[in-house]
This record gives structure tokens, sequence and C-alpha cells, in this order.
DNA sequence: TTTGCGGGTTGCAAAATGCAACTAAGGGTC
DNA sequence: GACCCTTAGTTGCATTTTGCAACCCGCAAA
């Protein structure tokens, strides 16, 4: 690991998408805001109780929220005092880092048990561990993982993933 | 989903260890400077140089990581004015984070092609999608999970569960 | 013993955050 | 339609965090 040095330095240039991630969820409260939409909480008021944030606050980050794409935000019909925010696919797909993130947390943290916990409706048993896969799916432990630029790659295998990718639609 | 409501409200008494993961992860730079760790710097000017941030916010950055116990900070003896920050096994096992959030940023930024990539040392192909897993390691879908409280759980299942933790050992 | 490097700290300006009070647009009730 | 309540904000001001530039200090090499 680390066998390569990603050049970093063009950030603002770039070409990684970390600094893209972060600049819609890397401002404090969004990750916040984001697990409360996750457990059903849809309205101004809700978020602002529930997190005790301030509300100018509040109200920047559920706007650009919805800016990113992340949160959408819709005029109750019932009721035009109302105003609902919704997650989006894009903020849907964002569960897999918000949990990563979630059992970090309760594994180095002082044994939080978090409650309420994601269980397989299949099984009704709490999930296990977010996972990093293979191309075929298998889980990779950190050992079993390099750096490589996109233009070392083998281009056969690449053909292979795509072909994968494809027949997996 | 959705179909329970955490309570939030407790948010510094506290049931989830998101928080927590966000006191020592949420702040500006933090993800980026691990990114950088990840990649194989070591030293301050390194960081420095490669992320454009202010030599103050960087140094206190570091500090608070090493606090965390994220990044493990050394004074080298061949040189003793290099200081080496190495990630513990702590930082270490924030890569499925840092993953997660990289490829939804892949994938919902502007086609950024992110390099490096890492790649299965196995096959040296470019790994898949961070997944959710079920307790068995299968991976989960959006649609295959719903919140539980802990005191809701099958107690069998928790059984089992930890039979086959232990057993994994 | 001076020069320069690595890893910081300091002082100050600008931006983000937080709190409390206020507003504005609907809706319910009489 | 006058009154009051609810929801979703905005505004003004104090505090904190961030960022920039300059400075500092221990150490090593010459």
């Amino acid at each position: 690991m680390g066998k390569l040095r990603e050049p970093l330095n063009d950030i603002y240039g770039n070409n990684c998408a970390l600094p893209l991630a972060l600049e819609a969820m890397g401002e404090r409260w969004s990750f916040m805001i984001l697990r409360a939409a996750f457990n059903g909480v849809h309205h101004f008021e809700e978020f602002q109780q529930e997190l005790g944030i301030a509300r100018n606050i509040l109200s920047n980050r559920l706007s650009k929220l919805v800016d990113h794409g992340i949160m959408a935000r819709e005029v109750m019909a019932e009721d035009r005092r109302k105003v609902q925010y919704q997650l989006t696919q894009k903020g849907i797909e964002l569960l897999p880092a918000m949990i990563a993130l979630r059992q970090w947390g309760e594994k180095w943290g002082a044994g939080v048990p978090s409650t309420p916990v994601l269980v397989d409706t299949r099984d009704e048993q709490p999930i296990g561990p977010v996972m990093i896969t293979a191309h075929d799916g298998r889980s990779l432990a950190y050992g079993e993982l390099v750096w490589k630029h996109r233009s070392e790659l083998q281009p056969l295998g690449q053909a292979r993933v795509r072909m994968a990718a494809v027949a997996a639609e």
C-alpha cells in the first residue's frame, strides 16, 4: 500500500472525487441532517428540534443539500405552510458512507451501542460491516489493496469488468 | 425504511456513534489529510504543499488526528528535525468510509475519473463499490434494510450472530 | 558559526457558526 | 375579516474557526 504517491497538488484542478464529495457533505451538521433524513425526519422544525441546530444554519444547510441535489424541497399541497425535505437517489446513495462512518465510531468510540440499527429485512439480523469489494463482489481486506494509476490498469481486465457490469444490469 | 424514528434529541447524550466519528473526522481538511496519508504522505511540509492548506490549520488538524489516535507522530531518529505522521490501525479503518465518499463523489460529480485507484492485488482489477453487507456477508441493497431498535432484535438471531462472529475469529 | 531546512507558532483579517428575536405566509376559529 | 396559532424561515450581533503572511527555533550540514 502507499506504493504510489497520488498527486494531490491539483486539488482544485482535480483528479479525485473526494473533495467533490466533501464540498457537498463536509460541513458541520451535513451528515447529522442526512442521518435524521434517513430516520424519517422531513420538516424544518423536526430537524431543528431533534438536532438542536441553530435555525439559520439549518436553513443554510438544507438549502445547500437541495442545491447539491441530495435533498428535494417540496411545499406540501394540503398545507402550504409546510415544506417537505426528502432524500433524492443521490442522497440515498450516501448511506454506505454514513454507515461506514457510524460503524467506525461504534468500533473505536467508547463502546456506544448505537440504536436504532439497520437490519436485513430478510432475517431481521443487524447488518455486518461495510466492505470494500473486488470487481467480482468478494470482499477485500486492507492488505489486498494497492493504489494504481489508471494508465497502469490491465486493459483486458478492464474489458472484463465492463462486461461484468453490463451483464449485471 | 424510515419505519422507526430514531431519537436524535439526545445527540449530546447520545445513542449513535455518528457524532463521535464526526468529532474526529468532521472538520474541514481532516479527510483530505487522511487521503494524503493513505497515499504515502508522512511529513508536515508534504501535507502542506500537496494540500495547499494553511500551516497553522494543518498543525492543528494533525494534532487533533494524533489526539484521536488516528495518526501517530514520531520524531525521526536519523534526523531529529523530521517528524513522521503515520496512520494507526484506527486511522486505517477509516478507509471504507473514505472510499465510500470518494465513490459517491465519482458517481455523482462531473464524471471525475479519480486517479489513482485502488486495485485488488490478486488480479490488479479496480475495486468495486463499497457495500453494506448482511451478517453472513452477502451484500444488501437499500430496499432490503430497515431500522430497528436494539430491544426489538431477535434474541435467537443475536445469539447466532455472536456465534458466527466467534467462529470467524 | 553560519546557513538552511523541517516543523511549527503568532498576529491579524475574513468567514462560518450560534443565539435570540423578529418576520412573513398560511391556516383555523369565531 | 379580525384574531391567533403554526411553519419556515430571516436578521443582527457575538463568538469561533479558518486562512494568510510573517516570524521562530532546534537541529544538521558545511
